[in-house]
DNA sequence: ACCTATAGGTCTGGTGAATGAACCTTCGTC
DNA sequence: GACGAAGGTTCATTCACCAGACCTATAGGT
C-alpha cells in the first residue's frame, strides 16, 4: 500500500498485508487470478484498469510473491500471471471479505455463488463446506456460478466477463486464455 | 475506495466491500476499533494518520454503517466511534488477512497473538478455537497479547500503543479512553 | 514487400487525493 | 484571563491515478 513512507512503525501484520494487497486494484487482480484470468489483456479488459497501473500492480504482486510469471509461448515470448502458494492462501480472506460485501454493501445480494466441487454444497460464510464438515475448503475444490437471483444484471461485454457467466472451476484458465 | 468513477460495472461483492473498507487507512481504523480505540485523538496518535484524512475516513465508515458515533460526554459534546453490527462482522476477514500478513509479509512473524477467552486456547488461522471446536469465535470472546517472541520490537510511544502492550480483551475500551 | 492485427507493454499531460503543518472552536481548570 | 484538551478545518505541496497515445515484436494475409 505504501502508506506514506512505508509502515515501519505499525507493529501489525495487517498493515504488512495491506502493503502487499491493500493498494487500489491489487485485491481485484488477485480475485481475477482465482477466477482463472492469467493474461495481461484479460485483466485489462475485465477490470477496466489503466494499462500503466496494471503493469505496476502486476509487477508489485510478483515482487511480493503473490503472483509469478509463467511463459505460455515463445516467439514472441508471452507469459501469464499465476498465483503462488502465498497467493493461494489469500483465498480465505478474499472470500470472507467478498461475503461481507455481499451481505452489507451489495443491494440485492452477491452476484456469484461458490460451491464445494466434490459434494456440490454451497460454501458457508467462512468458506467451509457445511456438508463435508472440517475447515475451509481449498480454492482448487471450489466452483463459481452466477447467482440465479441476479439475472437482471447489466453484464459487461468483455470476453472475460462472458466466460465467467458460465459455471466455472476456480483457477481453471478462462476460455480466452486457452490455447 | 472510489475506484475512479465508482464501480458500477464490477459485478462483484468484493469490489463493493473495497469501496467501503478498501481505501488507504480504512481497514487499519477498523482494526484499531477492534483493539478498543474509540476516540479521534487516539486513532490519530496510534495510526500517525493526517487529521484531515482521519476525519474523512471516520465519516465515510459511519456513512457506510461500519462505525457509529456514540456520545461519551456532554459539555463539550464528545463522542467515540464504535463498531456497528456490520462492523463487527469484519472481524473474520480482518483476522484472516492479518494472519496472512503474519505468515507471508512480516519477517519474524506476527506481533500479536489472539486467544479464545473462555478456554485460553490460541485461535487457528481461520479464527476458530481448536479446543472448543465449531466455527470462528466472535471478537467479544477474543483476547490479544503481544507475541513474546518479538520482545525486540521498537515500540511506538503513544498512549494507545503502550496500552496495547498489555494483554487485552478485544472491543474493551483502551485505558486512555476510560473515564 | 506491405498492411494489418495481437500481445504486452511505456510515455505523457492533466487531475484529484494524500500529506504535514498551522489554525480554529468549545469548554473546563487554574 | 491564560492555558490546555478534544475534535476538528484550512492550506500549499507532493504524489498517485487517470485516459489516451505511442512503441516493439511477431504472425498472417495479399
Amino acid at each position: 500500500m505504501a502508506l506514506g513512507i512505508d509502515y515501519e512503525l505499525q507493529d501489525c501484520a495487517l498493515a504488512r498485508a495491506l502493503e502487499v494487497v491493500g493498494e487500489r486494484w491489487s485485491l481485484l487482480i488477485v480475485r481475477d487470478a482465482f477466477y482463472g484470468v492469467q493474461r495481461f489483456n484479460d485483466f485489462l479488459a475485465h477490470l477496466g484498469i489503466p494499462r500503466a497501473v496494471l503493469t505496476a500492480r502486476l509487477n508489485a504482486l510478483v515482487a511480493a510473491g503473490v503472483l509469478r510469471k509463467e511463459p505460455y509461448q515463445q516467439a514472441p515470448l508471452r507469459h501469464g500471471y499465476l498465483l503462488t502458494g502465498a497467493g493461494l492462501e489469500l483465498w480465505g480472506p478474499l472470500y470472507q471479505l467478498s461475503r461481507w460485501g455481499g451481505r452489507h454493501a451489495t443491494p440485492g445480494g452477491p452476484h456469484h455463488l461458490f460451491a464445494h466441487v466434490p459434494c456440490g454444497t454451497d460454501l458457508d460464510f467462512v468458506g467451509a463446506c457445511p456438508a463435508c464438515g472440517g475447515g475451509p475448503v481449498p480454492p482448487t475444490e471450489v466452483a463459481m456460478r452466477p447467482n440465479p437471483a441476479r439475472t437482471d444484471d447489466h453484464h459487461r461485454e468483455d470476453p472475460v466477463s462472458r466466460a465467467l457467466v458460465r459455471p466455472h472451476l476456480l483457477l481453471e484458465p478462462i476460455a480466452s486464455a486457452a490455447v
